[in-house]
DNA sequence: ACTCCACAGGAATTGAGGGGTG
DNA sequence: CACCCCTCAATTCCTGTGGAGT
């Protein structure tokens, strides 16, 4: 018996499950691409033109969407000789400023026009000052001319500072543009981005709003099936699998990106079980598998300091001694940072780093007040399984060994499992 | 109704670390 | 090389606050 052997795919062609696929046709978002529609055809008409913001949670088709109308916008564009057109897509996942926005912009005209690529060749996301990245955008955005749709997806990424936003649809007024007339689509995860701009920026970056609602079980069912059916060989999908993913997506986010990973994943559960078919227990393997990855991403992530905070908890969880006051948390921080970090913080910045991780989705807080006698104060605990925690912390270097002695606390405690 | 505990968390500032131009 | 730019964790300083005790 060798160490490899053949075995039959269950999966027919896997690629519609990828992250990546884009379908011919978004479904169930029918009002929404009217109006998407609508706010879009004074491009055709050469008439003025408004900001779109878009907004809504993840994976509710605001991406897929936008890409699908313009698509359809460009191709569509052509059969007149006096529309030019072009559009830039920034995707503003990891831009935390209108500055690095506006680089990022820059780089992806260059791209556009020049074919992808030279890494040296682009431009740096430090170094200038904001006022002569911004010069290079308008220049660049010059040379390419006519009407040209520029899309942040993720936009609320760079939080208040929105001088990009202010900047862009105003520099034609300005005289700063001669030849290029851009519009703005901005594409938002948080429904409360807007209230975070400032007033003359949200009514010009907001002349049209379009609003994409979480699917429900049955929409969601309905993006699911064809995909399924590409997917998957015939009667491979045991059951109700794909009305299972639905539901679970549906009651959690109401995400189709969610709901098509359920599916994804659970196939390939089947496959390394050597199932011949996906029933409903790789499904549900699926969706834990899902929610601790993103856990442990988002530990990934944080800080040397942070880490350090987290081990702190993990120790207290160890003990069995879990909602832990801030106060205590932090002396017993301070041992612990001295041994693994080069320094320690102070505790106004603990508390944020606890705030953090709050937001993560790590630690559960909550907040106590005993009048006189103790004052108003927050006392913690760990929202992920403590051998989750240990073992991702354990896998750096520096943490080895505070790591191996609260499991040794915690076996004592029989506090794992 | 008022007091007062013991923090929570906002705002402004700093400094190291990425990088630029000439 | 001298001098300037942006970013982000960390620090400093500070005002805000919910309810037990009076």
């Amino acid at each position: 018996m060798g160490i490899f052997e053949r075995r039959d795919d269950i999966f027919d062609d896997a690629m519609v499950l990828d992250e990546e696929w884009q379908p011919q046709e978004i479904r169930k978002r029918k009002d929404e691409l009217e109006l998407y529609r609508q706010a879009l055809q004074p491009v055709v008409d050469n008439r003025p033109l408004n900001n779109i913001f878009i907004y809504g949670k993840t994976g509710t088709g605001k991406s897929a969407g936008t890409r699908y109308m313009l698509e359809h916008l460009e191709s569509d564009a052509m059969q007149y000789d006096d529309v030019e057109l072009s559009t830039v897509w920034v995707g503003c996942e990891n831009l935390s400023t209108s500055y690095q926005v506006a680089v990022a912009l820059v780089n992806a005209l260059r791209d556009s026009r020049t074919g992808l690529l030279p890494e040296r060749e682009k431009m740096s996301a430090t170094g200038y000052s904001q006022q002569a990245v911004f010069d290079r955008l308008y220049d660049d955005l010059d040379d390419v001319g006519g009407t040209i749709v520029i899309v942040f997806d993720e936009i609320d990424n760079i939080g208040q500072s929105d001088d990009l936003l202010y900047g862009l649809p105003r520099a034609r007024a300005n005289g700063y543009l001669e030849e290029a007339r851009p519009m703005v689509i901005g594409i938002s995860n948080e429904f409360n981005f807007k209230d975070d701009l400032s007033p003359k920026v949200k009514d010009t970056l907001c002349e049209e709003e379009i609003l994409f609602p979480p699917y429900n079980a049955d929409e969601l069912t309905s993006i699911l099936e064809p995909r399924a059916e590409k997917a998957f060989q015939d009667n491979v999908l045991e059951g109700d699998v794909v009305r299972l993913c639905s539901a679970l997506a549906a009651q959690d986010s109401g995400s189709a990106r969610q709901a098509i990973r359920l599916l994804s994943l659970a196939g390939k559960t089947a496959v390394n079980n050597r199932d011949e078919q996906v029933a409903p227990k790789h499904v549900h393997h699926a969706k834990k598998e899902l929610a601790q990855s993103q856990v442990v991403e988002g530990m990934e992530q944080l800080t040397t300091q942070g880490h350090a905070v987290l081990v702190t908890l993990a120790y207290y969880s160890a003990k069995g001694e879990t909602p832990v006051r801030t106060r205590d948390l932090y002396q017993q921080y301070r041992n612990i940072a001295d041994e693994v970090a080069s320094n320690t913080i102070v505790e106004r910045r603990v508390r944020a780093h606890l705030s953090d991780m709050s937001m993560l989705g790590l630690v559960n807080t909550y907040g106590r007040n005993e009048g006189m006698k103790d004052g108003r104060y927050k006392e913690h605990e760990l929202t992920v399984a403590l051998e989750t925690v240990l073992d991702v912390l354990g896998s750096k270097e520096r943490f080895q060994g505070v790591v191996e002695r609260i499991r040794r606390v915690a076996a004592k405690n029989n506090q794992l499992n």
